[in-house]
DNA sequence: ATTGAGAGTTTTTTT
DNA sequence: AACTCTCAAT
């Protein structure tokens, strides 16, 4: 037992030694939140515990499996149940899926397939490409789900046209989905809500059976997951929820602060700790990162504080294009590898989006640094894959109607739309799932007789592979590729054609490892759950020697020595989408400073001057919450462009073959305000629209200036003429990016920026 | 039914 | 830039 507290601060073991009644543990970073959780795990097993009564709940599937590892080596051998909320509801729902109206062997739709569902039953309903894209229905429909707001219920803004899309789309996708006998991410979580709400002997059993709960990032959980949390606690109150407000990142996904927030008024004789002291973080990371979020209005002031040392300044750098922000990070981190002074696993590099991610794999592909990236494009997540899953989906649930439609015709055997189409038609007359249908081809109306024997040779193929169902994994999917002709299709010398050949080889070993993990009962069920919930996001590993690629979403929870934080520039970082209302750019400012928290040492913050987009070079501001951080803990250097505005219109190679200084000697710490970057940085009062309204003289425009035009927001002057009335400017957007002239004397340009 | 060229469109984050 | 969708030709 006392090995178990060794190390820990007071506070800390408050936490781990609190056996009965409800716990919150309000954690900044850093603090040491989940040496608390998995401690208290084990001391609870200390104390004798059962690790079946024991249930610890995540909210990414890379935050369970670091906490396994952690737990196994506290307690090796016993098997406490952690995993994410979706993992545990889908497990549950194997066994009482009856009980909400499906089958057990079910099918997880993920996002792809909910889109195809929602497509299909667009059509179906022709509301298709009206009021709503399906990608905006999909999101209403889950943003309902996350409320735990039935299709029944569902009330549309009135006026809202997609709202009433929406609210006739969504009871027929909910019914299409129960046809299909299949849930989509945001059901698993539903649908174990009305169990438990719906049946109160379940409820009570699992109560007892989970007498101790933990749930981990408490403040990202959803009404769902709060209800959850919630009815498994009510006889056995013993619930620990931990979390941080300043880190809640997941709003859009109906994320619901108030759970911890309220969390004391939801339970009686709640404990409360606090964990407030950082071990992670230098001096200056924390004070960068507290001052950035005092700009947050909403929430729970707290202060950090650490015993590290101040470490050296955060770095603010300004590059001239996204490419040489790339460059130069790869450049510097090879360089500390080379002169020995860190690891490839010592760095990460963070961006607001995935899209970002090209830039900086190409850079340190040239350098020859090994890195890792998290969340590109997952590997399950490729056609050739999803094709070959489709079949498994297929065999394992017969009803599975997007499953049928994905593989019917692929590889291309002369089944068209037309077909699919008429066979989606008479399945749902005759009340049947798609593949029942085909198998009576015959009594489709309009099927030529061509069309009837091609699918008769589909549904031969399928029964030849249900033969096969029952055996190991491997043996099914090799079958799959065989008797799909997919293997065939592959086996050219194009070279792309090879390389998903090699895919699929690849899912082939995976399959085989799951062999020899799994036994053989329900094992394609098995299989199939658990790559749907996974990404290979997950597939993280601390082990291997790698710089890490990944999202500021993804970062949340890690670590490294040295942290590079990209394009912190307006419409990225906060994003395009989100500026507008304050409460999302509050989520936006926290994201940020979950960034700045994950750094132990040393912190880049950098932005380039100029973007490309969608194959479009824009002109970038940078973000104003740059202008919220304090100068005191921070050097301003610039690389590739020593004068912030080289911005010629036809402009594109000369900053970029110019020579550079060495790293080392980079505009050696001269220390400007972050104003005297001039127009470059702009203050959060300026950028809200309190420049001058008054008429300005058409001289005080000069190349390069920001300024601000009531129609098209903020822009730059990139080129300019002529004197008096006559001087005439043309400016480049941000958004819309467009490039516009402008008489200045008779435009209602403003300077965004005096000086 | 298939193919390919051309046009049109891109929600950011994740289970 | 990369992707999907549409339409005409086969």
């Amino acid at each position: 037992m006392e090995h178990l507290l060794e190390g820990l601060t007071p506070a800390q073991r408050e936490a781990v030694q609190h056996r009965d009644g409800p716990l919150l543990v309000l954690a900044g970073p850093g603090s040491g939140k989940t040496r608390v959780i998995t401690h208290r795990i084990a001391c609870l097993l200390h104390q004798g515990v059962p690790p079946s009564q024991i249930l610890a709940l995540t909210f990414t599937n890379k935050a369970a499996d670091e906490m396994r590892q952690r737990v196994e080596t506290l307690a090796p051998g016993r098997a406490v149940w952690l995993s994410t909320f979706h993992r545990f509801c889908a497990r549950l729902l194997r066994k009482y899926a009856p009980f909400v109206g499906i089958q057990e062997n079910y099918t997880i739709y993920d996002e792809q397939d909910r889109l195809r569902a929602i497509r299909h039953t667009l059509e179906r309903l022709k509301l298709g490409n009206q009021h709503a894209t399906p990608e905006q229905v999909r999101e209403s429909i889950s943003w309902a789900k996350n409320r735990l707001i039935p299709p029944d219920q569902y009330q549309p803004k009135p006026g809202s046209l997609l709202g009433q899309t929406v609210s006739r789309v969504y009871p027929a996708y909910q019914a299409f989905l129960a046809s299909s006998n299949a849930a989509d991410f945001d059901d698993l979580l539903m649908h174990v809500v009305t169990l438990l709400r719906e049946n109160p002997e379940v409820r009570q059993a699992l109560d007892q059976r989970y007498r101790y709960i933990l749930v981990d990032e408490y403040q990202d959980t959803n009404l769902a997951q709060y209800a959850i949390a919630r009815a498994l606690s009510i006889d056995w109150p013993n619930l620990m929820v931990t979390g941080d407000p300043d880190q809640s990142i997941y709003g859009w996904r109906g994320a619901n602060l108030s759970n911890i927030l309220d969390f004391e008024r939801d339970f009686s004789d709640v404990r409360v700790v606090r964990l407030e002291q950082n071990y992670r973080s230098t001096g200056r990371i924390l004070r960068v990162a507290g001052e950035l979020i005092r700009h947050n209005i909403r929430r729970k002031q707290k202060d950090l504080f650490t015993e590290n040392g101040d470490g050296p300044p955060v770095r603010l750098l300004t590059y001239a294009t996204q490419k040489d922000e790339a460059e130069h990070i790869a450049q510097q981190i090879a360089a500390e590898i080379r002169a020995g002074r860190r690891r490839p696993r010592d760095f990460a590099i963070f961006y607001r989006i995935n899209a970002l991610s090209r830039a900086f794999e190409m850079a340190l592909h040239d350098q020859g640094v090994p890195y890792q990236l998290i969340n590109g494009l997952a590997f399950f997540q490729r056609k050739e894959i999803r094709d070959v899953l489709a079949y498994l989906q297929l065999l394992n649930n017969p009803r599975d109607d997007i499953a049928l439609m994905r593989v019917i015709n692929t590889p291309i055997r002369g089944i068209g739309k037309t077909t699919v189409g008429r066979l989606a038609d008479a399945a749902v007359r005759h009340g049947r799932s798609m593949l029942e249908q085909a198998r009576a081809a015959d009594q489709v109306e309009k099927l030529s007789s061509r069309s009837v024997k091609l699918v008769g040779k589909f549904v031969a193929i399928i029964d030849r592979l249900a033969a096969v169902a029952d055996r190991p994994l491997e043996e099914i999917v090799g079958h799959v590729l065989s008797e799909s002709g997919y293997r065939k299709l592959l086996d050219t010398e194009n070279q792309e054609d090879q390389e998903r050949l090699a895919n699929l080889e690849e899912l082939l070993t995976v399959a085989r490892e799951f062999d020899e993990r799994h036994g053989e009962e329900g094992r394609l069920e098995a299989f199939l759950e658990e790559i749907s919930l996974v990404n290979d996001t997950d597939d993280w590993e601390t082990a291997v020697d790698r710089v890490t690629l990944m999202t500021l979403h993804a970062s949340k929870g890690l670590e490294f020595p040295v942290v590079y934080l990209a394009a912190v520039e307006e419409g990225l970082l906060p994003h395009e989408r989100r500026r507008q209302d304050e409460a999302q750019l509050e989520e936006e400012r926290r994201l940020m400073f979950v960034g700045v928290t994950r750094t132990q040492e040393q912190l880049q913050l950098s932005m380039a001057q100029y973007r490309d987009f969608r194959g479009q070079r824009k002109i970038t501001v940078p973000s104003h919450f740059l202008m919220e951080l304090p100068r005191d803990e921070m050097v301003l250097e610039w690389v590739g462009a020593e004068e912030p505005m080289l911005a010629e219109p036809s402009w594109v190679e000369p900053v970029l073959s110019r020579p550079r200084p060495e790293p080392a000697m980079e505009t050696a710490s001269q220390r400007p305000s972050l104003a005297s970057l001039g127009p470059m940085l702009t203050t959060a009062a300026e950028l809200a629209g309190e420049e001058p309204s008054v008429a300005v003289d058409p001289d005080a425009f000069h190349h390069g200036m920001v300024v601000r035009h009531p129609k098209y927001g903020l822009g730059r002057i990139v080129a300019i003429s002529g004197q008096g009335e006559r001087r005439k400017a043309t400016v480049d957007f941000v958004s819309p990016s467009v490039r516009k002239q402008f008489v200045l004397a008779e435009s209602r340009l403003r300077p965004v920026r005096k000086t």
